[in-house]
DNA sequence: AATGAATGAGGCTTCATTCAT
DNA sequence: TATGAATGAAGCCTCATTCAT
């Protein structure tokens, strides 16, 4: 029903990640996606075959969408700190709309979902490479460069996936949590760097 | 088969938390436990009723382990800076053990799993106001008490978590990951204090 | 694709009968059939209406293939044994086309595929008497007629229905098989004849 | 509920057996099966696994006992026109009862069915030199000797296979192709037998 | 305390068929 | 005449659970 001006076939897709990265039901059923798509459930096997190659297109999307996000900001022409700004504001932004994508991504490896073609290897050894200089001018802690990146990731995504365990722990409803999140960039910014 | 020594109920949720937190089979069958406990299948429902229930068990185990570690380390007498230091040992000291245990809490969150009673309110406070005075103190970066414990655990755990995805988006082997993780400790500490 | 000098409706029994009756696949799907035949699935509906009636039309098709073949021969003014050699030799030659045919009729009947108006009655019992005559005459085996034309049936057709069994029964392999095959009509005619 | 004298297994084999070889329902489903065994669809998934490995159960059995029965009269010590009467006899019998065994097994061979160890090949040699030495003796036709058993075999089976076909051609009803199938007998000896 | 047998619920998939163009 | 999209029916299979011993 929803959807006439997207192709079908995209429409499930979008469904398909809204359920599994927004929702965070990486378990739901065709029946389920079929279900938030507005459509038979024999039209997902119709597009794609079987649920598993549901999944690879939903994670194909969602990876290659990943990588193009990070490679406009990472690989644009800006001052070190500027850049690595914008890209927690992008992944902030990308967590708002999925903010179980990558707990997904990481879960389903576990089982047995294999890695494709990746981040393009230049493209990282690039970035990698500018984290050495900011460590030599000593802007950030000094350290094998991946930790940068680690301590990086970590920082922005895990509150994100923890956040019903977090607000447990700390006792924070919906709306403190919100607040704490507003905060975190600049408490990142200022953890990153020196 | 496997175990006499230990009554056999305690038996399968040991058996169970191996599979989900160290294998990572969070949707690992009741077929599956009993198979790598042993048993058979029915007795699991004989001990815990439901499979559900089992799950329970399960999980208050390692909640009741993880605030017991907590607590004996924070709530000690010992000067913040070496009680942290010891708390990340601990931490990692555990996910070594149960690599998949924070993301299998988590998941499980997402599917209905009721919290319990969780870690006492008032240990929670307290070490609250301990940050509080350190942040006065300026040895660390001064924001919502939270914030630090939220960089603590991120720092810590996230790298375990995303091990995989991590292994392949920087190209390194067992081996090369391990020498990061070794160095993660003194990483952390140097990002979490000025 | 193939066919337009042939209309696409007669190109589509074709293939069903090589399907079902060459290659024996009596269960192929419509898929099936419209590969073969280089069509839209849908279009077999849009001529058959569904796919019993392609069925339904493919059969039709062989039997009366069959029939005529069997008037043309056995209606002939001939001697009686010339008669039945060039029976023999038709029926074999039908079966190195269709080897499968006459096990998918009858197979096809036990799932309630109905009888068409069949062999002109007339025919059958003009040829009933011939046999009879032929029995007084002491050329053949006196018994009641119908069982000449089982035994003839029986002698030709089935060791090609069974053929996979019967090579493996005697451990020959498709050369071997063949040269039996070839000695089939000059043992059938000594069977069939004092 | 029909049986709880013997064990439900075997039951449910029986009950397939009946199904597919004296119903001639090659193609029924699980759900058919599990009814006309009066047991709970699910059970033959528990004691079977697959529907194919109900097949091969089934077909194991057939084979083993048709193999068997073949070895108790074939291998008995007795004059070679008196060994055969006794096959055909038995041969007749078990079509009586299950008249669509042969067809079945031959019709699921071309659907992938694999062949299994069969019939011993020294058993098989043993009897066509016993065969041979008739054709030396002149008691039965002379030919490649596996003409012989094809002969037989065709005889026999291949009325059955086809009685509904058969009886639309000759116009026959129950009763009367009943009366003819009393004469086979007879009449398959006369054919084989000089 | 333990287990083989049995069952209901629910999931994935295939297929023939219909609809709209 | 031909085809892509969509759907309902029905099949197979897995799983948690219950029953009877």
């Amino acid at each position: 029903m929803a959807a006439k001006d997207k192709k079908t076939e995209q429409h499930i897709i979008d469904t398909a990640m809204h359920v599994f990265f927004t929702e965070g039901r990486l378990h739901a059923t065709t029946q389920d996606i079929a279900d938030a798509a507005g459509v038979n459930r024999t039209l997902i096997h119709y597009y794609f075959k079987s649920r598993d190659q549901l999944f690879d297109a939903v994670f194909e999307k969602a990876r290659l969408e990943s990588i193009r996000e990070a490679q406009s900001v990472l690989g644009a022409a800006l001052p070190f700190r500027k850049k690595i700004e914008q890209f927690v504001d992008v992944l902030l932004k990308r967590l708002e709309t999925y903010p179980y994508l990558e707990i997904s991504m990481t879960t389903s490896m576990h089982n047995g979902q294999p890695f494709r073609d990746e981040v393009p290897e230049i493209f990282m050894q690039q970035f990698l490479q500018e984290v050495a200089q900011e460590m030599n001018k000593g802007t950030i802690q000094r350290a094998t460069p991946v930790h940068f990146i680690m301590n990086l990731f970590s920082l922005v995504i895990y509150p994100f996936i923890v956040k019903p365990l977090n607000q447990h722990l700390f006792g924070l409803n919906e709306q403190e949590y919100e607040k704490i999140v507003k905060e975190r960039k600049t408490v990142i910014m200022n953890t990153l760097f020196n």
